[in-house]
DNA sequence: ATTAAATAGGGAAATAAATCACAATAACAA
DNA sequence: TTGTTATTGTGATTTATTTCCCTATTTAAT
């Protein structure tokens, strides 16, 4: 049975991932759930909970060994085993997107770049070429692709999307400001950097 | 007295938000709980909840007025007191951020950029220029500038933040993978794709 | 050895969030 | 006019999440 990890928790999670790496740079060996807590304002029981969750063990008067503990997180977020993605649409945020190196780090690995405007196809940025939208089905089924990062205009979401499930793709990382309308064998998970701002303008004064 | 909207809610504000502008450019003049429930896949009373705490009265047997119930978010989240920001690091995600013209629409207003790379300087991108930064306390202070968006490498992360607070930043929306040592009176949010990415990968199949 | 301090681990209590259930209401059709 | 139906608004319930508190363990100092 897989644990049902929560958003929040992953939050947490890939936050301490930030901390440890940190402390790896600096060589620090250990690192207590205090520490942790008191470097993102939470609970340090919270923080024990959540390593609970990775099956991971500390040591009293010590704390979590650090090497130990990153590699019991990118196993539980699945950084070890990546996952083939396409984005949709080469336009400032795709082509940003395409350039984030760190992505397969973290376990996504961004095969290619779609468009529908020839004046991009054949582009390459950061190893990753640009294709024609229409070159998508069949690249979808070859590379074995079921994910989707959604950046066209917000006008073409919803029929870039029928075309994407279409194709088969299972899961849309949608960046467009439209709620997708799709089967329920498809998922979407709206980005919404706006909301995120919200969240931290609106609670603080 | 405010209320203190949390997170959980912005997201779903937003997403109505979404979905009310579709409805208004389809010239439907009202909408129920259940029809945004059912696109959302969430519960109706949900709904209604989240739009009781806007103070926003519907008709029974018909539903909320569209415009006024799209007026009615905009101005809980903002929208209509636009605040100022500037982006510190001009590279990939900070130019893809400043093209992103719909931040003002959400009450967001990107005033500036700012670079240590002397041969990003002057470059002018969506009507907004990108400067050195040591100019940037002064512009801070010229125009009231409280909140910064953080796109600058890992490495830079925490040194230019302090460089922020000193120059009177509050506010740090922080897209770098780091967490950032602030004082107590700075707000950071951090902004974290990857984890968004991750939610919707493990927790669905 | 003995003691003091710090920490993990885990159960209980408190909070927050989502869901359910239903009365009241207004539109509509017969 | 009257019954039917879809919908709002809300209190009650359930579920999830976080915080609090206590105990046992380990290390370091005396």
């Amino acid at each position: 049975m897989k644990i049902q990890l929560t958003d929040k928790v992953i939050k947490r999670l890939t936050l301490y991932h930030y901390i440890l790496f940190d402390y790896i740079e600096k060589n620090i060996e250990f690192i207590s759930s205090p520490q942790i807590a008191k470097l993102l304002n939470i609970d340090d029981s919270q923080v024990r909970k959540d390593i609970k969750l990775l099956n991971n063990t500390g040591k009293c008067k010590v704390g979590y060994e650090v090497k130990c503990l990153k590699k019991s997180i990118e196993k539980m977020l699945g950084f070890e085993n990546p996952k083939n993605a396409f984005i949709i649409g080469a336009g400032n945020l795709g082509m940003a997107l395409a350039k984030y190196t760190n992505f397969k780090d973290y376990g996504l690995n961004i095969m290619a770049l779609f468009d529908n405007d020839k004046s991009k196809v054949d582009v390459v940025v950061n190893f990753k070429k640009v294709f024609d939208v229409e070159k998508l089905p069949d690249l979808a089924k070859k590379l074995n692709v079921e994910i989707a990062i959604l950046t066209v205009p917000r006008a073409y979401a919803q029929e870039t999307a029928d075309f994407l499930i279409k194709s088969n793709i299972k899961y849309i990382w949608n960046f467009t400001p439209t709620v997708l309308k799709v089967p329920s064998d498809v998922i979407v998970w709206n980005e919404n950097l706006i909301g995120n701002f919200l969240h931290f303008t609106l609670n603080h004064n």
